[in-house]
DNA sequence: CGGTGTCATGACATCGATGTCATGACATCG
DNA sequence: CGATGTCATGACATCGATGTCATGACACCG
């Protein structure tokens, strides 16, 4: 490969001149920039960034790590791939002119330091972790005031994070099936061991909270998250039990798209019409799902494009600040809910009716 | 960021000496690398892979360019996200101590050379690009006998290149239909701007013919592929059509499991019980669709994961060899076909369970 | 005409690691 | 005892780019 001697050489400059006409740093006489030019084109000269960030001890390098990669092989995660998270990240550190290097953990968790190792042999100029859900994390310890920032994941360091605002999705959700007219709507949610539950049930509860209607814990039933055939009777007993409370819910909110896919075979299996007869929404807008399911499935978009973006640009804040200590802080990013057919509207006359009992209370 | 410098003279020893515990490559006294081990711990020294470089002239890199990480929010391809393939080309070329750089077009293709050029500046060894779906290109030209491994795509100028084997995907797929007893088998293709159509359907016929089944080619029938609602239309008289045949198709194979999850829903709209009425088929294995759909789906499996491997793996050889030009060749990846509960098997004594059971009603 | 400023360019050192060669301390051998 | 070999270590140059400083040519000014 090419170097700058060898462009000098052809030009018949010195490495210096050479080094002034790529970077347009310092007056160049325009004639002996072009024969500049010429050469670096004749000699497919292009400048090395090991050289350069040697002098400049800046690498223009972001490191990313993620389990994302590999994740869809073993025990997968209910929620949508973080691959998407990835997808953000890079989009904005891309514009940013900053190059992702990115390595996997390949589900070992024990594999991180070491991967971080690597990265700062290359010398990154900060570090993004990305998680595959919802969740609090613990990483091996950098050198202090090491630009990091967490995405989808946070710490009890006050490592800087971002994370999808659980609570206002399901909110959203919740409140837009109200207005819609239903007020009898069911949740089936993940185990408590998911950190996302507890938030969701969260916006739940207060969206039916402003709007009157009694928080009945009966329809609140946990279905499991894992994909063997014993969690499925599970999920088909989950639905029985929500199909004999004493009045029916005329909705049910799956924990996630997934668990939404599976529900439209198990309804229609004992004859129920959807969206007719039940209303059906999940959690993710897991496109691939929701646009191809039929009828469409109404979801709250876990907005895991945003969330890499808003991680990348805090970061990049982060190393601009350099030494001066940014205050840390954990974001919250909420995504909007994509209203599908899986979804009835009641008419003008149930609402009239469902508010006029509501005055009566 | 403390250099060999630093840990030299903390340790007072000089850098080679340094050097030297680091890479192990000479003796060194036992007391010294002591010393010099306590140093680097101390100083948190992590050795500079841009000055290691320099001196080596490898740069332990390699560019991998997709349009995988922004594909999913444009018109997304119907196949399995190429992100799988990055996937095993990441844990391939991490497995050789190699570190990988992505970047990403954004769905500009014309971004690719500036993303070439980025490339060149970290002096990747060697690059791979991926493509979304199996479709010949034209990549701007690199310098002659830099190593380039195109995976799930390929050109006219022999460049190496990894594809999927979608003729014999789809030749598997249609020869155990027929082991299971069905001879009338509805096919819904993709249009004939995809390149998989023509293999596929290549595939199908092919195992018809073994089994002596005459092809009847008003049992393929042209789908489309994009999403909005007049396509959507589409596929419903498609399926009618199929319905409408003398005599009637027992399975249908759809051209990707995304069509299969609309498949799905079409049918039991019109009472159709899966797969007692009709066995149905994906293509990809969309592992989330498949997993989750109820009746589950089979699907042949589109070896993406597979593909980006054995693309690393040729891209390394490569490397290896170096000057020596390796024959270049082009690839082709099966996958296996996982049946799942979509497809009944049709010999005498399924046959037989069914009417029993039919008849105890 | 000499002093001063501007423009275009080059010589040289430097970033951090490592290959090459040299050196000094010992041990071994004839 | 002197020659030779081995071991442990260091001095120095080098990879490719660029910051610093110097230099030569020329214009302009008093």
């Amino acid at each position: 490969m090419a170097t700058i001697y060898d462009v000098a050489k052809l030009a018949g400059v010195s490495p210096k001149t050479v080094s002034r006409v790529i970077n347009g740093d310092a007056p160049v006489n325009s004639k002996t920039r072009e024969t500049v030019e010429l050469a670096i084109a004749e000699l497919n000269y292009v400048p090395s960034k090991a050289a350069r960030s040697m002098r400049s001890q800046r690498s223009g390098l972001i490191g990313l790590i993620t389990g994302a990669i590999s994740s869809t092989s073993a025990g997968e995660p209910a929620g949508l791939p973080d691959i998407h998270i990835v997808q953000g990240a890079q989009r904005v550190l891309a514009d940013n002119g900053m190059t992702v290097l990115i390595s996997d953990t390949g589900d070992k968790p024990e594999r991180v330091s070491k991967l971080v190792q690597t990265l700062l042999e290359h010398r990154v100029e900060g570090l993004i972790y990305v998680a595959e859900f919802h969740q609090k994390l613990q990483l091996p310890i950098l050198a202090k005031g090491f630009p990091l920032v967490l995405a989808n994941c946070f710490d009890d360091l006050g490592t800087a994070a971002v994370l999808p605002d659980d609570k206002n999705g399901q909110y959203e959700l919740t409140k837009g099936l109200i207005e819609k007219g239903h007020s009898r709507i069911g949740f089936l949610t993940v185990p408590e061991s998911i950190l996302a539950r507890e938030l969701r049930l969260d916006g739940y509860k207060q969206a039916l909270n402003e709007y009157g209607i009694a928080y009945d814990p009966e329809l609140v039933i946990t279905a499991a998250l894992s994909d063997d055939a014993h969690e499925f009777d599970l999920l088909w007993d989950s639905i029985d039990r929500l199909l004999n409370t004493p009045i029916k819910p005329t909705v049910i909110c799956c924990a996630n798209d997934k668990m939404a896919m599976r529900v439209y075979g198990l309804l229609r299996e004992r004859g129920i019409r959807l969206p007719e007869q039940m209303s059906l929404t999940g959690y993710d807008n897991y496109r691939v799902i929701c646009d191809h399911l039929h009828p469409t499935l109404t979801s709250a978009e876990l907005p895991y494009e945003a969330i890499g973006a808003r991680a990348a640009e805090k970061l990049l804040a982060m190393i601009k600040a350099g030494k001066q200590p940014i205050e840390t802080s954990v974001d919250l990013v909420s995504g909007p809910v994509i209203w599908r057919e899986s979804v009835t509207a009641e008419d003008s006359s149930v609402l009239q009716f469902k508010s006029t009992r509501r005055s009566e209370k």
